[in-house]
DNA sequence: TTGAATTACTAAATCGTTTTAGCAAAAATA
DNA sequence: TATTTTTGCTAAAACGATTTAGTAATTCAA
């Protein structure tokens, strides 16, 4: 029950391996066989169920066919939508797709990087942990394609795919601005990663050209593995009664402490939107359906996992490309739904 | 810039190969290879960053340290849950994963089987689709390790790893029942799928062993790629006041169709629980912070997950086993909230 | 009719490992 | 001293493909 190789279809036939290996690689014509022994070895090889070995292909050639995706968590369904995006985009030119969820651990993102180039990947596409960026510097100078998503650094030139983070959360924090909304917070994560670092900016900004004060105890910045417990924490200290830290708006820059959110909020009592208004970055399900369904910023996932993609293939097909670094920002969309009144 | 090879490192020390790869392997003691040289070549290997090339220990040994995995979707949650897990676990022992979405379709799934046999995993982990008997049959017979997860062909012997779907849909609409609830509804998808049916017989002998007529008219069985308007539709017929098949209840065969049903249900103008109770299996965010945050039938997706490696890693690590077959039913739970009232 | 060109193929090297078989020198034994 | 055993290592084959360089047989041109 071993499986068929190039040779055993070759010795089946009397003919050499090379032959074979043109005809199936539709190289017949090229190397003159004839039309009669091609359609012999196609026949051969149907009957004998062969399949090539890619991993004896990937050996010889140096390409896989493969490339490896690092990002935070496959179960969170941000990067879920992107990882399938990618999946499907990379099985159209025939790739296959390991997956590495890195919990944004910059020791195992390590870890996952050096698997990945030991599987002799033909490519990257990462969304870069706090902290990466030695990995991130030394794969962007080797020779294998690398294109960053969601996040980058500043400092590291290399190709990447964000969305327009300041221009997001300024245009959502305008909008609880222009909805009445005197004093508004902002919950976020990991001020070290330039994507949330843009959103608290750009709802800054937002503040200042409206000639508000920005306070700095209305920022606050959670750290990554964020419980429960804390985001109710910084919730309770932004919406009770009698704190002078008392807000009528939130504007959570992760679903995930959205979500959270919005459960410390019901538990509290309050009604959004009428005790708190809010805003969050994402757009999962559970926004759609909660009591007040949630106004959201939306990121178009499927848009940058397809990008990515392309820009990696192009660069792989390419590698003369590779000083072209490209630097795609797309732009997200403002769903208006009821959690800032109307 | 080429990366280091083992013979690089035998070149640099000027000695074998082979001797290389004896000490890199740890079996330096096992070959009597000196203690002096030993060190240099760790000291070496360290020195010009030696990585091993998989790829070619693969074709050497034939074992990838690869497993394929075939999902419905990665992007759902349920699978991206089910899929971390999987990931995490296969990490842990040096294991990596191809992540393919198969979209419930065969064909996909045919296609997706082909390329991981070609790229030669060492083992599959497969949920799959309805119509996939045969490829299903093909593989169980190969003797490349296998387990089937949240469903599986009774008619197929093979490792499988699901819940008590019978158990499950029983407790849950005993639940509804014991809520004083009369008419209960079932929505559900795809009754081909063991896993489905199963979900909707436990469903009709709760209401049997209550002394309940079950009506065909109130299960409603949606096609997989149901879109939000058949989910709307099936809602309508079932909560309409005049409808002929008004019911006080549903039972969600899924979360998908329970987040689209509770968008229909509010979109009605309707309340859970007072106008109609709802449970649902699997446990979203979504139903955490809805209106009525639902009832649910929650499933032990990480051990799920965690088993599945456990059985596969252990099949190809003592191919022996290959034909002791495992089949492991594990227990849900109910979470109770508000949306079958109190 | 000879030399060149074309046709239809094949041998062998190669990719980077692992692993079997074996070899020379030193040490132990008789 | 001669033989055996042990020590410390290496050569070479193998995995399954791709690809370069070549070759024998035929056809063509002059």
């Amino acid at each position: 029950m071993k499986k068929t190789s190039l040779n055993d279809i070759a010795l089946h036939l009397g003919v050499s391996k090379t032959l074979v290996s043109f005809v199936l690689n539709g190289k017949g014509k090229e190397f003159r066989i004839s039309e009669e022994i091609c359609k012999k070895v196609l026949a051969v090889s149907k009957e004998l169920n062969y399949q090539p070995n890619r991993i004896a292909q990937g050996l010889r050639t140096g390409k896989t066919n493969t490339i490896g995706l690092i990002i935070a968590d496959i179960a969170n369904p941000f990067f879920g939508i992107l990882g399938r995006e990618i999946e499907q985009e990379a099985a159209k030119f025939g790739y296959r797709v390991i997956f590495c969820s890195s919990d944004e651990n910059p020791e195992k993102s390590r870890q996952q990087i050096e698997m990945l180039q030991q599987s002799q990947v033909d490519g990257y596409i990462i969304s870069p942990p706090k902290d990466s960026e030695d990995q991130i510097r030394a794969l962007a100078l080797g020779n294998v394609p690398l294109v960053l998503i969601d996040r980058y650094f500043p400092e590291i030139e290399c190709n990447h795919i964000t969305v327009d983070n300041f221009d997001a959360a300024y245009r959502a924090t305008n909008h609880l601005l222009r909805m009445g909304r005197k004093r508004i917070a902002n919950i976020t994560v990991n001020l070290d990663l330039v994507n949330m670092h843009q959103r608290t900016e750009g709802y800054k900004q937002a503040l200042r050209d409206s000639g508000i004060r920005v306070e700095e105890s209305l920022i606050k910045v959670l750290p990554f593995s964020h419980e429960n417990k804390e985001v109710a924490k910084a919730v309770k200290d932004l919406v009770t009664k009698n704190s002078q830290n008392k807000v009528d708006a939130i504007l959570f820059s992760t679903s995930k402490l959205g979500i959270n959110g919005i459960e410390s909020i019901s538990a509290l009592g309050l009604k959004i939107p009428d005790d708190i208004a809010i805003v969050s970055f994402d757009n999962p399900d559970a926004y759609k359906i909660c009591v007040s369904p949630v106004t959201v910023v939306n990121q178009p996932l499927k848009e940058i996992g397809k990008t990515a993609v392309q820009i990696l293939l192009g660069e792989i097909k390419h590698p003369d490309n590779h000083a072209k670094i490209q630097k795609v920002i797309l732009k997200t969309d403002l769903i208006i739904r009821k959690s800032c009144g109307s």
